[in-house]
DNA sequence: TCTAAAGTGGAGTGATCACTCCGTTACAAA
DNA sequence: TTTGTAACGGAGTGATCACTCCACTTTAGA
């Protein structure tokens, strides 16, 4: 009845294929296959399926384990001095990781987003809704954004494709003319 | 050496091809099987890779022709009287067509971007750039916004993931706030 | 130290794909 | 109508994957 502890081995090789695998994933795409994410952790394919029963489970906990630093990183911000600042440096953030990395459309997808974003669950929405909140008392940003909006736009530019050599420029150009759309507007919310 | 005319049956087929391709990379994503797509378009598969060399050649042909359409409706708009409301126009039209797509994404990962934004060659950037000066004399727009980051954040807000039930209405949010970003800002741009 | 059980590695399996090949068909030109 | 040829269809090919299975290894607890 009483349960074993987790052998020593066993969570090494787990968080070994985490690592491995979203290294790989970025920098080759979710579609690299199974094996060569289990070459890149040094352990046997049938280690990485024992971890993760499917290669979609396996993408979506490289995924949440992503989430989960975000949100450790929103939450070190919600102590910070200047709210209207913190929430400019999170998204500034947010945007510079997401930033030149394929398929993380993929990896939402695949994964359960309701669930990673339902804030009794998760630090991120947590944190973030304390972030926005501040930053909107303040004045800082717009009174009528959510939390669902900034995350659905935080996605959106960091598809932002490289259209050209200067990608990162027109990155930051298209983050610039966001992040002036989530100011406060003058006459309120002009676009219907 | 006098070129014969091309035979009536093929150029039936890469059309039909080419508009079954379109509805079932819409409705199931690009990662369908070539058999699906000849299948859909009432042909044998070889005749698929006969006027499509490679599945990459034809998901790019796909959305050349996307392309080329909004092309098409921008050049429409260019005549229009309010030069200030046209450009609203198409934007939120191109938002509308791609909205809930499946793997625009990876169409545009296929295709020669840079080739199909030349203004030079292509009915789409020379239009679009029409809209986008005859807005910004009018002071529609901010005189600093580009048609590549016109683009950019088209691409970007077709991204939107459909987070819950209500994922058009979530869209339509983004779209406004993503609209507000781009109107002249009093003081100028405020974001680095 | 001993041992039961949890964990491991990697060859093997079956399915799926993109793409090829070639006997057959349909067309354009004469 | 005839004929040379471009185009067609679809079975076949080879490669790639996700995932399984099991003989072997390592660990936790006694």
């Amino acid at each position: 009845m009483t349960a074993r502890a987790p052998r020593a081995d066993a969570l090494r090789n787990r968080s070994r294929v985490l690592a491995a695998a979203e290294q790989v994933f970025v920098a080759r795409g979710t579609a690299v296959s199974t094996e060569a994410v289990a070459r890149a952790a040094g352990v046997g394919i049938g280690t990485v399926f024992r971890h993760f029963p499917t290669k979609a489970a396996l993408i979506e906990a490289v995924f949440r384990e992503r989430l989960r630093r975000f949100g450790e990183e929103a939450d070190q911000l919600v102590g910070a001095e200047d709210p209207g600042e913190a929430i400019w440096v999170f998204l500034g953030r947010v945007a510079e990781v997401a930033a030149g990395k394929q398929d993380w459309a993929d990896a939402f997808a695949a994964t359960n987003l309701r669930d990673a974003l339902t804030p009794a669950r998760e630090q991120l929405p947590r944190a973030l809704g304390s972030l926005l909140s501040r930053a909107q008392e303040q004045g800082a940003i717009r009174s009528d954004v959510t939390v669902a909006e900034l995350v659905a736009l935080m996605l959106a530019v960091s598809r932002v494709p490289e259209l050209d050599a200067e990608g990162a420029a027109l990155r930051a150009r298209v983050l610039a003319i966001v992040f002036d759309g989530l100011r406060p507007q003058q006459g309120g919310l002009r676009s219907q």
